[in-house]
DNA sequence: CTGTTAGCGCATTCAT
DNA sequence: ATGAATGCGCTAACAG
């Protein structure tokens, strides 16, 4: 490895000219200046990235951390927040909350070896978060809320886009109208049945708990879930699954079951996924703004570096998207 | 920030001590260390892992640099090299090599910020590749042929997955094969396009070239450059398609102008991208070992960094998947 | 067993 | 304009 030592060897000069010549300074002569930029040119020298956060105590990168590196529902919001990270020439690292203490995500998280991080997913536990973050080191939380000095939640609306989903399916005439649940501790389900609740009572649905069945958010959840619910008989008219792979899985057990969609059986999903669009009947599902929730979170940090106080909390707002499942289609 | 300085003196301790004490050095007494880990514990202290990095001249962290981070497409190479990269005790860090000289990707690679890195795309040229690499900086190229020290490519047979897709249309006794092409400047594509001549040469098969249109691996490039073949009259039988999602996009196109999948055309892909299974016909197309590809990367970047001479050159089989869009369903 | 000291590579202040 | 010296936070060789 060839340091900036070499350089200034090799030029005849002094480390900090040398350090001067490279960083454009004005306060060396054009010549010097030729003469280390040659030899540092020859040397193939690269200054030591790792050298130079620990002297600027900055690293110019932002975190962003997810649980499941990769998983197709995450794409939008790394490109949201790549793009604003680019921008604003730090650098963007995607890494994984998997493995609890000894996760990428707890180290880096710990270790200062970010500026700044989005947290998508519950794996890292509240205290740590709030412990964590400071003045220099903002937090930005994609899924839940949190209270703290430095630390921001962005929420998707999701009470508001349970209700849509019902409310459609009720404007449609369904009044028998079943619940697709995802696990019940997590934060997205426990928002999403409540505006399902809400918007049964503000449409005078009853709620019938036998309709209420649950996935793990896999569409392998949803299929096996829909297949309890078939066993049961006694069907409801709709579902309103608590996002999308649930959903996907419950059309496949129905198809099985010649159960047809949507003229036996309604569905609405939530998260608006890619597959939504491609499966037959199409799936009617509430998007969420990706794209902007990882803009946004990227804002939020970077005001927050630049000193600015924040708002704890900042909502986005959702959108129902009619497609084919619940037999309309407004094209 | 509170120090490792800031621990030694609560402590009444040296700072070397501290630092003994906090990484379990034996040669440090109970007691003592005791004392030191309450002081840490009081402060909230943990190690700075810039300046650890920098003393010990290696981050322990692995970079897997994409062109298009959060693309559907590598969601399994993460996580294959997600999974080997943790049972090894390191970090992964995703990151886009997209802008250039001002990308992630570029900097990372200079300014030893990661222990190795994993590229896949072509952004990166093979010189700063080549000049980077080094005995503790492994890289891993994902999709082209690159020969240096301390480089190694890990390649799919992408011109025998092409001729695996002609023979099958041949078996299936299509004699008019056409083939939807990638960009003609990309790897895979002209791999592709080799394997695919050299199968209709095999099978006594004409090229016709009027049969050959192009995209830009993307569906709507998939969709347009069939609309053209539609214009232009006098079809194939069957089509073979350098990626799936262009596929995707011609079956739309053909769906359109009320071409019957296969009745009509058939159609073959290549990758076996999720919505492949989804499509009605469903998409017979080449699957790649995704998974593999990020576990034999990393695997291969660990033993260089352990000192094993590495060769050059893996290449690893693909399969073809054989679904309904040709005309067959073996299920 | 503990403290002193010397860097890792770089940026920067203060003399010259 | 240039060079010598200092320190970022941590580790490790050496001395006590």
């Amino acid at each position: 490895m060839t340091t900036i030592k070499d350089v200034a060897k090799k030029a005849q000069v002094a480390i900090s000219t040398a350090s001067y010549a490279l960083n454009n300074s004005p306060k060396v002569s054009a010549k010097t200046r030729e003469r280390v930029l040659k030899a540092a040119e020859e040397l193939g020298y690269c200054p030591n990235g790792v050298a130079r956060n620990l002297k600027k105590n900055k690293t110019e990168t932002i975190g962003l951390f997810l649980n499941d590196l990769g998983g197709p529902f995450y794409s939008e919001i790394v490109q949201g927040a790549q793009e604003v990270v680019s921008s604003n020439g730090y650098d963007l690292v995607a890494c994984s909350t998997y493995g609890g203490v000894d996760s990428t995500a707890y180290r880096f998280l710990q270790e200062k070896r970010v500026d700044g991080a989005i947290l998508l997913g519950s794996s890292i536990p509240d205290d740590l978060i709030l412990k964590a973050a400071r003045q220099d080191f903002p937090i930005v939380v994609l899924d839940r809320e949190l209270q703290g000095d430095y630390v921001c939640s962005v929420l998707i609306d999701n009470s508001e886009g349970a209700c849509q989903a019902v409310n459609h399916l009720s404007k449609l005439g369904y009044r028998k109208i079943g619940y697709l649940s995802g696990p019940t501790n997590s934060y997205d389900n426990q928002q999403r049945f409540e505006g399902f609740k809400k918007a049964l009572q503000d449409n005078n649905i009853p709620y019938i708990s036998r309709w209420n069945v649950q996935g793990k958010f896999t569409e392998n959840g949803g299929y096996h879930a829909v297949k309890m619910l078939l066993a049961g008989g006694q069907l409801p008219e709709a579902i309103f699954s608590a996002n999308d792979e649930m959903a996907i899985g419950a059309m496949c057990a129905l198809q099985e079951a010649h159960v047809r969609i949507p003229e036996d059986l309604a569905i609405v999903g939530f998260d608006d996924i890619r597959l939504a669009s491609y499966m037959k009947p199409q799936l009617t599902t509430v998007a969420q703004p990706k794209y902007e929730w990882g803009t946004m979170a990227t804002h939020i940090i970077f005001q927050a570096l630049e000193g600015d106080v924040l708002t704890n909390i900042v909502r986005l707002p959702v959108e129902l998207v009619i497609r084919e499942s619940c037999g309309v289609n407004l094209k």
